[in-house]
DNA sequence: GGGAACTCAGATTG
DNA sequence: CCAATCTGAGTTCC
């Protein structure tokens, strides 16, 4: 980086209103607030990875000294137990809940040795005697139709199972052999314990499917009863009429796969199934009137809704695959093609009923904004102005207010001197690539014997504390075990909300468990805590803050490598460790509070500068659709939750919008 | 070495 | 009961 001995390396706008700036404060401020740091700090030395962020004037104050406290360094993390009252529960669905009593033992075991267990288990065909889909809340009639907490916990339950499936195939811990599927294994596994919702097929929308809501394979779709085919692209309703029976399409998936016309963003020309042409060989033959067409001609004269759920091949990406449930449609003209091979196919207009939601328009916005064209409200590039690997834009489409008061923009954390947090680890002596199922790979053993991570960098569990790989582990930094370490993966976009400051979100869909950045900034003495509180600094990271609790972790008891009485999942992590991103921050400072987030934080360990230090990063708690604000929840100060919440003075009425919403944070 | 083409197993529904 | 459907990840090819 430039190190900011520039006066300022971020372009000014000369006809900006410094007035405006009061504030804008981003995070926590619902409160009126005046900065007193409209100016920027002094030039000067900043280490590497630093990149000065200064909308405004030149740098004057110095940042805000880190003293260092040997007195007070917090006790190494294994000796920390967990204080009383972090179990205040709000989970929802019955047997999810509080499972906290075995959750913050560490387990000392790996879990090889109890992967044994299924080996005297009946053959996997034959149902359990256990229903475990009342067992985990799924009452009959949430199966037949659903609500938006029962799909989130299908699809959180499926997601959980798919990558501790991915996970234990990865270390060929599975007795089960290899899973070649691991997305139709979940769902298999989901389906036969009746965890699964929306089974009863109807025309219209899925209850608790929103439009906007994305996917990333058709099983999802399936356990939650938006389409109900892993392969086929058309979903069929029969009804029994008085003379004949009935049958209309209720959903189709267009894929593209076809030559599906998707140029126009609400409306689809869409090819019947049928017809031979994915097979190289075989010529194309012609379609038949049969199955998912018949019932979309059908439709076509019974003009019925039909779910349409787009499948989105991504630019970047080309592996990836994204379908987006895009809302209800009408069949508006039908007609008979011939296809590129010779045959003859089924072509079907559909056109968007109005007054829905955006969904696949945003897609083709970003699109836009992408290739180049000029985004509407865009102020600035990237505020990072080059710390980051990925650039994070700065838009405000809401008001007049150019940027947030000012701050240094730094990717990481800053310890005060000798703040030492742990020893330092060796490192894994693994040459190339820390491998999945290696005992010999001392991280892998500190991870509890697991591989944190799965092949695309997505977190398989919540734990107490991730190791990844440090500079003395002789794996090459590639090693897919420093995932929170290898910065962004998505370009954000810090944006004006409408009534709560600034906000964080992300240009591309976001996969649920990805990494996606870290609280960087100051770490503070824990000793100077309620003084910065007083001062008004509302950039506080604070893990030992109660925070509500969710079920994330795979569901042991639908797995039967594991321990059935084995808690999959650390709950509270009372590390102490606080942060102060008011001077020193990245992206993660502009994160809001909700009160149901799709993001949550995870302690992460790894060794810098012969310490091994832990980072608070973020993960999705569920897929994120792109243009979506990231939240998570800012948990509730252990002094204000004694004395009870209602009380405290200096909580900030939250506008999270949120059904589950508390009411108030901070 | 990187993208395109091919391979292959695979579950639900009707 | 099994055909129809085309996915998703891995492998090979060029």
């Amino acid at each position: 980086m430039e190190g900011g001995t520039r006066q300022n390396s971020v372009p000014l706008h000369g006809s900006i209103d410094k007035s405006r700036i009061l504030d804008v404060k981003p995070l926590k401020s619902l409160i009126p607030f005046f900065s007193m740091s409209s100016q920027a700090p002094p030039p000067g030395q900043y280490p590497t990875g630093f990149s000065p962020f200064f909308p405004f004037g030149a740098p004057r104050q110095t940042p805000t000294e880190v003293t260092p406290n040997a007195a007070s360094i917090p006790t190494p993390i294994r000796v920390y137990s967990s204080p009383p009252g972090a179990g205040d529960s709000s989970s929802t669905m019955e047997g999810f809940s509080d499972q906290r009593t075995s959750g913050k033992k560490k387990r000392r075991s790996p879990k090889s040795s109890s992967a044994k267990s299924s080996l005297a288990k009946p053959k996997k065909t034959q149902e359990p005697p256990v229903d475990l889909g009342v067992l985990v809340g799924i009452t009959p009639a949430q199966k037949e139709d659903g609500s938006r907490e029962v799909v989130n916990f299908v699809l959180m339950a499926f997601d959980a199972l798919r990558r501790r499936l991915c996970q234990l195939e990865g270390a060929k811990k599975l007795s089960l052999g290899p899973i070649k599927r691991a997305d139709l294994k979940a769902c298999n596994t989901l389906m036969t314990k009746g965890i699964r919702t929306n089974m009863r097929k109807r025309i219209g929308s899925a209850p608790g499917v929103e439009i906007g809501d994305i996917f990333f394979f058709r099983a999802e779709m399936c356990v939650v009863g938006l389409h109900a085919h892993f392969m086929g692209g058309i979903d069929a309703l029969h009804i029994r009429g008085e003379f004949e029976e009935e049958t209309l399409a209720v959903s189709i998936v267009s894929s593209g796969e076809y030559d599906d016309d998707a140029e126009d963003i609400d409306v689809i020309t869409y090819t019947g199934q049928g017809g031979n042409f994915f097979k190289k060989d075989k010529h194309a033959i012609d379609q038949k009137l049969k199955r998912g067409n018949l019932a979309m001609d059908r439709s076509s004269r019974q003009l019925n809704e039909i779910r349409v759920i787009r499948g989105i091949r991504d630019d970047v990406n080309p592996n990836l695959k994204v379908y987006v449930y895009d809302g209800l449609y009408k069949i508006q003209d039908s007609w008979i093609g011939k296809a590129k091979g010779g045959g003859d196919v089924f072509k079907y207009k559909l056109v968007r009923m109005p007054g829905q939601p955006s969904a696949y328009s945003v897609w083709k916005s970003v699109q836009k904004w992408k290739s180049g064209t000029s985004r509407i409200g865009l102020i600035l590039a990237d505020i990072s102005n080059g710390a980051e690997n990925i650039p994070v834009s700065l838009v405000n489409e809401v008001d007049n207010v150019k940027a947030p008061t000012y701050f240094n923009y730094f990717h990481s954390l800053r310890h005060p001197k000798s703040f030492s947090l742990m020893q330092p680890s060796n490192g894994c002596t693994c040459t190339k690539s820390c491998v999945p199922g290696d005992s010999n790979c001392s991280c892998i053993r500190r991870n509890e014997g697991d591989f944190p991570y799965i092949g695309n960098g997505v977190l398989v569990s919540r734990m107490q504390l991730v190791h990844e790989c440090g500079p003395t582990c002789q794996c090459f930094p590639n090693c897919k075990n420093r995932v929170s370490q290898t910065g962004l993966k998505h370009p954000m976009e810090v944006f004006k909300t409408k009534d709560r400051g600034w906000g964080l979100r992300s240009l591309d869909p976001i996969r649920s468990g990805t990494f996606i950045c870290e609280y960087a900034g100051e770490v503070v003495d824990r000793a100077k805590v309620s003084q910065l509180v007083r001062e008004g600094n509302e950039y506080v990271f604070d893990t030992t803050r109660i925070y509500g609790q969710f079920k994330w972790n795979y569901e042991p008891r639908l797995l039967e490598e594991v321990n059935p009485n084995e808690s999959s999942e650390h709950y509270a992590m009372p590390y102490p460790l606080t942060i102060s991103a008011k001077n020193f921050g990245n992206v993660a400072r502009f994160m809001n509070h909700s009160c149901s987030p799709n993001v949550f934080w995870q302690p992460v360990v790894y060794e810098e500068n012969n310490q091994s230090y832990v980072h608070v990063a973020f993960f999705a708690l569920r897929h994120i659709p792109p243009m979506t604000e990231l939240t998570y929840d800012y948990g509730v100060a252990r002094s204000d939750h004694a004395e009870g919440i209602r009380a405290v003075k200096g909580r900030k009425k939250c506008l999270c919008r949120s059904s589950k919403c508390r009411g108030s944070y901070g």
